[in-house]
Order: structure tokens, then sequence, then C-alpha cells
DNA sequence: CTATATTGTCTTCCATGGAAGCTAATGTGC
DNA sequence: GCACATTAGCTTCCATGGAAGACAATATAG
């Protein structure tokens, strides 16, 4: 009996007429979300990167070279405000794993580049970062893994695309 | 092709020679449970609560009569430390919905208690919470929110109870 | 019984992110 | 071409939580 099964219990016990089922999987998966959360952080937290600027460092490697990034397109691909954004590029800028430069064309834009230590870093951390995803992955079967992937996205597609225009 | 997919893509473009599978996992559920946290938050903000708010009443409610708990074990059951537990305290004070008097016995410990309004609210509050987590889990099909539940007790607790004792 | 350790809560300081507004640069309608 | 709207990034202020230590009460060793 796990931690979710307690509390569900607990609310039988007190509000038995309440169907608590739904908590069985969406409690669950929260906590495994935090519970891998911390696994993963761990990693990043060797490279002296916090979750935050691993994701900076990471979508700017990505863009492929010269591995450079407008602070907006970085700010919709971490999934955070702009301000966030600024306030993560300044830390990474004072740890020189980024430069900040104005755009040549649009005098407002600014791109942020990846430095030689700071390319080094992010493609060590990353290698690391995806053994260590692979090592918490591994805790299941390949058969369930996959099976899970697929439910995952099933339910993503889902929430993301609404069978039901009514509200929106 | 979704999100996570689109990072993948663009990892094997630029890093071929790892292997980036367990984003899909990984990567879809921590998205699947940020998508869950903000339609949740829908439902607690409808009360004027936060999520960690709605859990400490939940945490005191579940306690059943007469609705009490020290701060310490509401800190242990919502997984934060005592210093934020005082500052959520403090707050659900201010809003009327908690009391806070000392133990009777060990004169250090206070006693969180629901007020009436408290109690009343959360008990509104959680039935539109179970409502909501029934309708999200809604998306998925029985059988598969079935399957979901037990490979996510399967992962979790092979977290808990690692198998390999030996450590990195 | 007293000195010390421990415990429970709170306080202080810091890190991070959101919301909203500011500024400079660019785009648009007339 | 000029007034106005929009855009990109940044700044300010606030909310929240962690870490570490303060403080008071209790437990414990001798």
């Amino acid at each position: 009996m796990d931690h979710v099964a307690r509390i569900q219990a607990e609310w039988r016990r007190e509000r038995p007429e309440i169907d608590v089922t739904p908590q069985g999987v969406i409690g669950r998966l929260h906590r495994l979300a935090d519970r891998l959360g911390e696994e993963l952080r761990l990693v990043y937290s060797r490279y002296g990167l916090s979750e935050g600027e691993f994701d900076v460092l990471c979508a700017i490697r990505r863009a492929g070279e010269p591995y450079e990034r407008a602070p907006g397109e970085l700010a919709v691909h971490t999934m955070v405000t702009t301000g966030a954004m600024t306030k993560r590029i300044d830390r990474l800028e004072r740890a020189g794993l980024v430069t900040r430069r104005r755009s040549t064309g649009d005098q407002r834009g600014r791109i942020v580049a990846l430095t030689t230590p700071g390319l080094a870093l992010i493609d060590q951390a990353f290698a690391d970062h995806m053994r260590n995803e692979r090592r918490l992955l591994d805790l299941l079967t390949p058969t369930d893994a996959s099976a899970l992937e697929t439910l995952l996205m099933t339910w993503l597609s889902s929430m993301e695309h609404p069978h039901t225009p009514d509200s929106d």
C-alpha cells in the first residue's frame, strides 16, 4: 500500500460518497514526475546547473550551429515567461556559458549564443542526462515502457486536441 | 508529431550517437503532469486557494474529526519543509480557514484546526476537485486508465524500493 | 537536579518565476 | 510621413519555497 493508496483510504473513510479512484492515476502520475525530477536534478547539479538553466542550454544546443537563439524563442521552447528567461540568461551569461548581443537586423532583438565552454558543458551534461534517463526508464521492462509511452501520448493528445469543442 | 517528438528529432539530428528514446516517456510524463496540474489549479483558484493551501486543508480534513493536525505532520504529509508550512498556515489563518493554538501537552507544539468556514470550503472544493479529476481521467478509456495506473504503480514502487543495492 | 541534546515551530535570507508595465524599435493605416 | 499599435526584451514587484539557524520546550545522561 503506497502513499497514494493511503490517502485514498482516508478519503473513503471521511467522504465515502465521493469517488476518489481518479487519484490513483493522477496522484501517482504527479508523484512519479516529482521523484523522476529529483533524480534528474542530481545530474544537472553535477554541472552546476539548475533545471531551468539546463533547459535553456539544451534549447540553444538543439538549434544546431551556430548555437544561437533569441530570448523569446527560448521562452517559448522552455515554456516560461520572457521575464523569467531574462533572468536565466543573466545567470548563464554571468557563468560564461552564453553571450548576449544585439540582433543585426531588428535592433529590438537579442541573440543568445553558446560560448565554447557552454557548448562543451551542455554536450557533456546532456549525454550524462540521457544516461540517467535511461537508467530510470530501465526500471521498467521494455514492454511496459513502450506501453506507458503510448498511454501518455494518447492522454496528452486528447488534452491538447479536445474532442468536445464546447468550452473553448 | 507532438512537442516531445520534435525535440527528439532535433537531438537525433544534432547528436545522432545519443539514444534519446527515454525522453519519449519521461518528457511526456512531465508534460502531462504539468498540463494536468494547470487544469487542477483552475478548480483550486475557484475557491481562492493555491495548490499548497488546498493540500494543507485536505490533509487536515482527511485526519477526521476534530480536523486538527500539528504543523510538522502537515509538512510531512504535503512534502514541504516546516518553514514553508509555517507560511502556508499563516495564509490560511489570515483567510480565516484554520486556527492555530498551543498544544496542551507539549508546549512547543501547535495545533492547526479547520474553522467552520474552512471545513465547509474544503468539503466543497474537494468534491469539485474530484469531479475535475474524473473529467480529466475520462479522456482515457477505462481500460487505458487502469493500465496506466498499474504502470505508474510499478514504476513508482521500483523507484522507492530499489532492487539494485549497488549505489552507482 | 543540572547540563546537554533533541524537538517543534518559526524566522531570516535567498532563489526562482509570474504578472504587469516600461522602453526602444518596428510595423501599419491613412 | 506621422500617429498609433505592436513587438522584443527587460524591470519591478510580489508570491512561494528551501536552507539554515534561532528559540523555547522537552527529553536524557550522569
